[in-house]
DNA sequence: CTCCTAAACAATAACCGTTAGTGTTACGGT
DNA sequence: ACCGTAACACTAACGGTTATTGTTTAGGAG
């Protein structure tokens, strides 16, 4: 049976591409608020379901790439070196995730999130995801010998530390403040 | 100018609580999608006019009371007695609002709340609210000498460990776990 | 090569939360 | 008794989302 394999994948990822191409250009030319959905189909030349068969809401246009945010936490549990602790792994990939929001090409959009009611309540939804999927991931590693409350509270700490370094006047020394603090917490588990 | 009292306060806040109730009673019969805001306004006998003029939104109808949790916050830091360690009276707190919301009347709201996805995400977003307005509230406090930062950071860990405990298995004893760690996160700030 | 199935896409219309625009009522202060 | 205004109503719309009902087309089977 079947495992499409060919032209017809190929164009479909075309289409999703331009619908999320066409409509991050729209966003950041007259702002997230002021263009519809309707715009942006017909701008990308697709019915509207169509755009809705490609992605799941409005704000998930705008989100498209950042489901490996969860891969890559969960990642950085799983793939660590035998013995390797935990704090610090965790700590270097935050650091890189906030990197990666304050960079050159993705600033705006960070932009523009941050100036969208919408968008903001959208991204803490998807990091409670995270936090809960990075929590699943320490809660079944053997190195680890914490409660499962333990687990969950420090993915949720985790989380929060990248939350607030992204609206910290200097990203990067609030990531190391914060992870101080997880450390510190951490260790009473 | 006009500090109203009288009948006018009285029929506002009667219309006010009409919804309120309408609403709440609709929503656990049937369940919170399946009524509609035209449901509850018909059912209460105003227009939805005026049902958006008292409420800002169809999920603010269910958390109705719950803006006294930010002040109770706030408050458990600014009416501390002096020298008063900070943590245990934010332990009490939350230990107090865990206890209200697993409590026998109020039950089974919050089992509605866990059920639908728009509730969920609208506390969330109103526990953040909580979390900045306890981080500005630890700011002013002079009795402490933390970092903006790493008051922002307990702050949200407060509100973590509410969210926290109100999932897991046994409420109480999860609010003491987090906060053992929380007190130590604390103190390495 | 042809035919069949299923996936991708289209067009229309609707649903639902929310808001704007435009009155109407009736309370409260003068 | 009168006026300003707060509370409320009614209609209609807007914007995100979904259901419905086709239509096209790629890819595998014969």
């Amino acid at each position: 049976m079947t495992v499409p394999t060919g032209r017809r994948e190929r164009k479909k990822a075309a289409t999703r591409q331009k619908i999320a191409d066409t409509a991050l250009r729209l966003f950041l030319e007259r702002g997230y608020d002021a263009v519809g959905i309707r715009d942006v189909a017909a701008e990308a030349d697709v019915a509207v379901t169509t755009l809705f068969s490609h992605f799941a809401s409005k704000e998930a246009l705008v989100f498209e790439q950042d489901d490996n945010f969860e891969q890559r936490l969960t990642q950085a549990v799983t793939n660590r070196a035998p013995h390797e602790p935990l704090v610090p792994a965790l700590r270097h990939e935050i650091q890189a995730m906030v990197r990666h929001c304050t960079a050159e090409g993705t600033a705006p959009i960070y932009r523009m999130i941050d100036e969208s009611r919408a968008l903001r309540e959208y991204e803490e939804s998807m990091r409670l995801r995270h936090a809960e999927s990075l929590a699943t991931a320490l809660v079944a590693d053997p190195d680890l010998s914490q409660s499962a409350t333990a687990c969950r509270t420090i993915a949720r700490f985790v989380i929060d530390a990248f939350s607030l370094a992204r609206e910290a006047a200097d990203p990067q020394a609030a990531v190391d403040e914060i992870f101080q603090m997880i450390e510190a917490a951490w260790e009473v588990a």
